[in-house]
DNA sequence: ATGAATGTGTAAATTATTTTCGTAGTTTAA
DNA sequence: TTAAACTACGAAAATAATTTACACATTCAT
């Protein structure tokens, strides 16, 4: 069979009037559709119940149910929109779920795409050597550094994450050669992070941006470049994209990181988690 | 794998030995337990219907056809034969690169592909009323936690994060009937945010909670259930995936709430852009 | 015009699912 | 050890969903 939306679309010039309102229905709302029972249905595409039962023995399903699951199956394998959505007023949160699903996907497939691994080798081979890392973010990109110092904890890299402007100029200001300064700002134009960044390189350290692609000042003053995709005018409402982007390039780097000295992080991490779980008097597992 | 079936096998150990019987039917016939009717699948199993009908209760499915649909479409994906993948030794970076683009896209499709429509609405509808919001997370849930209070700062709505678990506490004891409390944790498990919940609970505010899929004590416990997908054994170092998924969620509950209000909150939103933008003096733009 | 064929909705019949309730077994407390 | 309180569970009642039977229009051919 090749698919079930096609053949409504193509035999719906030969349906009944009511039987065609029905198939209508289904290939405009896709989704929400096959989620409905047909007393729903019918309803919402102004038919009665018989009819909708009937368009499904029309195309040979022994019922409704079983028509149902072929549907739902059919439309879970339909890969997602290619392209950004924007949010806008009163939308079904239907609609926004896929719309935010489909946004996060290209965001990551498209900062994937643009990742320059070689750079990417770099900055992993700075952080395994560092002495010290410390990494500066403010508002959104202050929790992407958050989330990195956090890992880094875990297993045993001695790193700091500040949001705050004096005190990112504070520890910038103590770092020395052989140390790391990860500097993150979606726009790469905020003014306490970029002085924060400027600050550590003067004192020696090794200068990482995580910036979105293109020219920029955070990025232009950094040794090592890293770069998530650029998103359009409206999209940056919320930081929603740009921020599942960071944490990805995020997750690569610390992902290369243990993989690098997988004998000797990987226990730390597994046992960074059992020491939790034990201290934990008397409750249960506790994995955040 | 990831989502139902490895939730099935998980918390297989915790069930009562009938409702253990008819997971373990579905584990073991997959595909063919998925088409059946509940009545069938209960006598094949060797259980009464009302029984599988708990079960799916048990997990949180509204009904035994909303478990029937999403686990056909689970199952449906399947043959595709994308799967997490596991942080391994030495990888080339190219490898890590691509395997975190699979995981994390087949975190928000798993995620997407789980929701819950109606407990969904209902959060937004509870968080767009609530007096005031806390919400609540440790370590990396912190993060998702302090991420969501920072978009709700941003349209003007009273909340606050909190990672500590005395000052949780604290605020939850605080919190009276209108008030929301949101408690985030992958396991579900984290005593924590557990007792803060039950505090918020106890003293009136709606409780919601957002956990990985299935039952747990945090989602037992609230007044809404929000899930993410259940993910395998290895890949829960360095909650990458069930991190990206959580965020996921918290930004479809941003985007409805903004959406839901739009002519009131975009304008705040683009307003506090501007304000930041305006008291950097004479540098550029910013957006974290 | 009139009868046959066709399309459709209503409502009854059927089927499926959930909930209630009682029992049997198990744990807890005295 | 016994009584009380729970708990898990299925039978069956209640409810919900779906299909089928039937009646009523409408159309089309005669």
């Amino acid at each position: 069979m090749a698919g079930i939306m096609t053949m409504l679309r193509e035999a719906s010039g030969k349906l009944h009037p009511q039987e065609r309102r029905a198939a209508q229905y289904i290939l405009e709302h896709g989704m929400e559709a096959a989620g409905l029972g047909i007393t729903e249905l019918a309803q919402r595409a102004g038919v009665s119940t018989a009819t909708v039962s009937r368009l499904c023995k029309t195309f040979h399903f022994s019922t409704f149910t079983d028509f149902k699951m072929k549907l739902s199956a059919e439309l879970a394998l339909q890969p997602s929109a290619q392209s950004y959505q924007d949010i806008v007023a009163g939308n079904p949160l239907e609609d926004i779920v896929s719309a935010m699903a489909a946004n996060h996907i290209r965001s990551i497939t498209d900062t994937t795409r643009l990742l320059d691994l070689k750079k990417l080798q770099q900055a992993v081979d700075v952080l395994a050597a560092a002495n010290r890392i410390d990494i500066y973010g403010s508002a959104t990109s202050g929790i992407v550094a958050e989330d990195f110092y956090q890992k880094l904890v875990r297993i045993g890299i001695h790193a700091a994450s500040y949001s705050d402007s004096h005190l990112q100029i504070t520890s910038a200001s103590l770092l020395r050669p052989g140390d790391v300064a990860l500097a993150i700002s979606y726009s790469g134009e905020t003014p306490e992070t970029i002085d924060a960044l400027r600050c550590a390189k003067e004192n020696g350290a090794t200068a990482i941006s995580l910036t979105k692609f293109g020219a920029n000042t955070l990025a232009n003053l950094a040794d090592i470049q890293l770069f998530t995709s650029t998103l359009e005018e409206g999209m940056r409402r919320g930081n929603m994209a740009s921020r599942i982007a960071q944490l990805h390039v995020i997750d690569i780097l610390f992902t290369g990181l243990v993989s690098s000295r997988f004998d000797e992080y990987v226990p730390r991490l597994e046992n960074s988690y059992q020491m939790v779980r034990k201290y934990r008097v008397n409750k249960g597992v506790a994995e955040g």
